[in-house]
DNA sequence: ACAACATCCTGCAGGC
DNA sequence: TGCCTGCAGGATGTTG
């Protein structure tokens, strides 16, 4: 599933493709909807230049030479697929951005099976907010562990349940979840209140180093085959996963257990993954 | 106020 | 074979 080093490998591509593209055309397919609805939607969009394009947590934002910007959101099945014009359809075709750069023509078609994701036009000041809504991001915001930790005590809930919650920190899914809390050897379901500041700088470095590893990776890629690139090439991540989907924990050998931690997947190892400060029992 | 749960939707796997 | 159930999980709306 998209999570924050997929969207990331998608908007670097992007931003190397179709930065200063012009929207010629927008066709949306019946069934699916954007906001605002079609009709005002294409107004904004065709004809309008794309000047800059970025990520906010899982957000894609394509910025227009009006002011305004173009969200899209993957959720869980929505692809972005660079396709040149006439290349076969694709599979759950749900938005076709028909784009011109350098007198070349291109598609860019959001697909996506189980229509989670959201594609939508905002304003300056929707923007605004969109931004503010999110906790710090691992990857481009600089923050210590004392910060992460007072996130993450602003929750009272499970640790695993505060990662995913992406006012507390943002970019963070359920696999990225799993193998960070894996790597800082914490066990998921530790309420957030006993996390302490050597938890803390652990899992916050763990974060930071599984999410740039999957960045490097070009993402991940389930067996659903749900989240490629734009190109439609799969990532390589998943080869990399430490417990996620696992049976066996690569540290300890012994199988790995699994259960459902807020109706999310949970893998975790009851052997190496403690609810204490793993430093202070020594 | 806020944590936990239900919901959106489709495709696929497993059981009978 | 084919029907049915459950599962996958990001974000949001609802419940307690
Ligand atoms: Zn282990």
């Amino acid at each position: 599933m998209p999570e924050l080093p997929e969207v990331h490998t998608i908007t670097s591509d992007l931003k190397k493709h179709i930065l200063d593209a012009v929207v010629k055309k927008v066709e949306i397919k019946a069934g699916f909807s954007v906001s605002p609805s079609a009709g005002v939607f294409k107004k904004k969009l065709v004809g309008r230049k794309i000047t800059d394009i970025h990520r906010v947590a899982k957000n894609i934002l394509l910025g227009l030479d009006s002011g305004d910007f173009l969200v899209i959101h993957l959720a869980m099945t929505g692809r972005l697929l660079f396709r040149k014009t006439g290349f076969k359809a694709d599979q759950w075709e749900r938005v076709i951005f028909t784009l011109e750069k350098d007198g070349k023509i291109g598609e860019l078609r959001y697909t996506d099976l189980r229509m989670f994701g959201k594609v939508k036009i905002i304003n300056k000041a929707e923007y605004k907010t969109l931004q503010n809504k999110y906790g710090p991001d691992p990857i481009t915001e600089t923050f210590d562990h004392y910060r992460f930790l007072e996130l993450l005590q602003n929750k009272r809930t499970n640790i695993k349940n505060a990662l995913l919650d992406q006012t507390v920190i943002s970019g963070i899914g359920n696999i990225y979840a799993n193998d960070a809390l894996w790597i800082a050897k914490i066990h998921p379901g530790t309420k957030t209140s006993d996390i302490t500041p050597p938890m803390a700088k652990n899992l916050l470095a763990a974060i930071r180093g599984i999410l740039n590893e999957s960045i490097f990776n070009r993402g991940s890629t389930l067996d659903d085959k749900m989240y490629v690139d734009i190109f439609g090439k799969q990532g390589e991540h998943q080869n990399y996963f430490r417990i996620y989907g696992k049976a066996e924990c690569p540290r300890c050998y012994i199988p790995v257990k699994f259960m459902k931690l807020n109706g999310r997947g949970t893998y975790f190892c009851e052997n190496c993954q403690l609810k204490t400060d793993q430093e202070s029992l020594l």
